[in-house]
DNA sequence: CCTAGTTGTAATTGACTGATAACAAGCTTC
DNA sequence: GAAGCTTGTTATCAGTCAATTACAACTAGG
């Protein structure tokens, strides 16, 4: 293909790792095959793997980015301002960008393959935890809070929520409680 | 295999659509076998496809039925007392059978599939909708409702939850955010 | 420049898997 | 009792897909 670059390993990775993300985040982990990543990413198949040893390591290592992005987020919004509101505000931001959501979901329903529901939970956890810690909240209103995310990226996943959104009536109902009319 | 007892195609239908409910439930939607689930039902795997036509038509039978149960559920509930938190026992008492709403749980993540996102969309807005006409709650109060279910669910999919649980710190308090301490 | 390490690909493979086809065994009805 | 429908299996295929191997192209250090 036209103008090659050549990157390092790391910088390729990195990419790969994004591409990852968008094709997991979009069919799961089972669903998503290496060689559609591969073509997101513009590279071979093999290399995907070699740079990654195994899919699952793969699917692995974009679970970690994404809850890292999502534990920077919070951390950003609760340096603004240390209320759940706050973090509710970028909860909002990460939701702009579908995928990374999806693939913390698709973590969840992956939880079986024992490798997985150890990354997921532990990170998870952590999420809990530094929303707690940030705003101060206490576990009623922090699991009030995750509760309301997880309702937010299912409905994400089920595409009635987000950009490319179909609209339902049932749907435009649940949105409207969380985004009161401005009057 | 010792004692053949021959079904009728419906009655071995049903068989095999709570085997599905199973496999489906622990390993989501494209990460399950055919031939799991006939192992599961005691039938051989091409008479699974030839009782369903395909893996997917099979996979939605199963949100179906799931979706079925569901609903069923929570009209039992109301009928005993319409409210909520009446509803909300009746989600507990799902929670018993895990696989049930972690099928859901899939079917939201597959919704990617155009023909798993049109039921999968469907039947959430029909709970929805039941959940509202049943206990006459605002669109706020229901919204809150899903929300704590899908919280619930989700951490049934990791395990922190339900009858073989793992138990974890941030799991167990978030936990006692739901049972609050009989004194 | 040339050798050694690094980046990347093409070719292939072997296991898996959903689906089909052909056939066998039971029931039922006349 | 035999013809015809239903239930179920075995055998098999055609396609898919993660992973391996071997090789090619580039780049840096001496």
């Amino acid at each position: 293909m036209g103008a090659r670059v050549r990157l390092t390993a790391a910088e390729r990775g990195e990419e790969v790792l994004r591409a990852a993300v968008q094709a997991f985040g979009a069919s799961g982990y089972a669903g998503t095959k290496t060689d559609e990543i591969a073509r997101l990413a513009g590279v071979s198949q093999p290399y995907v793997i070699r740079l990654f040893g195994t899919k699952q390591q793969l699917f692995l290592a974009a679970v970690q980015t994404v809850c890292d992005t999502i534990e920077q987020t919070f951390r950003d919004a609760a340096e603004r301002e240390p209320t759940l509101a706050s973090l509710g505000h970028g909860y909002n931001e990460l939701m702009a960008e579908r995928e990374l959501l999806l693939v913390l979901l698709h973590g969840f329903s992956a939880s079986g393959e024992p490798a997985i529901g150890d990354v997921v939970r532990e990170r998870f956890g952590g999420i809990y935890r530094l929303v707690r810690d940030v705003t101060g909240a206490s576990p009623a209103e922090t699991r009030e809070f995750l509760s309301t995310g997880m309702l937010l990226t299912v409905m994400s996943a089920m595409q009635v929520l987000g950009p490319d959104a179909i609209s339902l009536p049932w749907a435009d109902e649940l949105n409207a409680t969380l985004h009161p009319p401005v009057d």
